[in-house]
DNA sequence: TTTGAATTGTAAATTATTTACAATAATTGT
DNA sequence: ACAATTATTGTAAATAATTTACAATTCAAA
């Protein structure tokens, strides 16, 4: 029987191999979700987001969580949280989503 | 009854929206496949992949569909395939995939 | 109106990418 | 073996994009 190829079984489920490798350059990181780069400096530099960079001056990359988190934090400043209250929710809502998927991941290797 | 956060769909499904809207540039593209900017270069010239720059002489940036190109051919070309027969497989595949998603994405809206 | 929070502006230095021309391997057919 | 094609790699000069640091501005609440 002849194994199937990788691509089949990625194409309809999450792509968790591709997330967890993924990284991301500030520019791109704006053009995806709206931020101007000097917002996401700014909320890097208050502990709100981290960045991957290696060595201070090299270019900041950022993972797929940070993402996730700029456009959560993004969506509540709209509806008019402060950014500390924002920041402060989507920490918590992570923390959660990480107990979840620790859980599962841990299962499968 | 109030609405469930956004975040909590998306956590556990296929992350659609995110995916794209995603554009990586080709450093972090180089650094998520393994692939050297050198030789992404050359794969767009000779047209088996595309960018999505806007204008010559800007920065390349590229989008999931060509980053999932890459790595398929990556590993078909370790597996032996010459570099144009693993385009030619890729490209197929991609447009069977398409067809199949097609139908799917127009339901949803 | 003062205080602090949040954001934005910008210059100079640095990092990263682009293009273009060229060189080098590797493979294939004759 | 040899030539031709394929695939990749090297690099320099110009340009694009990002970094840091210092400063200014805007805004809401007290």
């Amino acid at each position: 029987m002849q194994k199937k190829p990788v691509a089949d079984n990625q194409a309809l489920s999450f792509d968790y191999d591709f997330l967890e490798k993924l990284v991301v350059g500030i520019g791109e990181v704006s053009q995806i979700t709206g931020i101007a780069t000097r917002q996401i400096r700014y909320w890097e530099d208050k502990g709100i987001i981290t960045s991957l960079t290696e060595e201070e001056g090299k270019n900041r990359r950022y993972d797929y969580k940070n993402i996730k988190k700029m456009i959560l934090i993004k969506e509540m400043l709209d509806e008019g949280y402060t950014l500390d209250a924002a920041a402060e929710k989507v920490k918590q809502r992570f923390e959660l989503l990480e107990q979840a998927l620790g859980k599962f991941a841990k299962k499968k290797k």
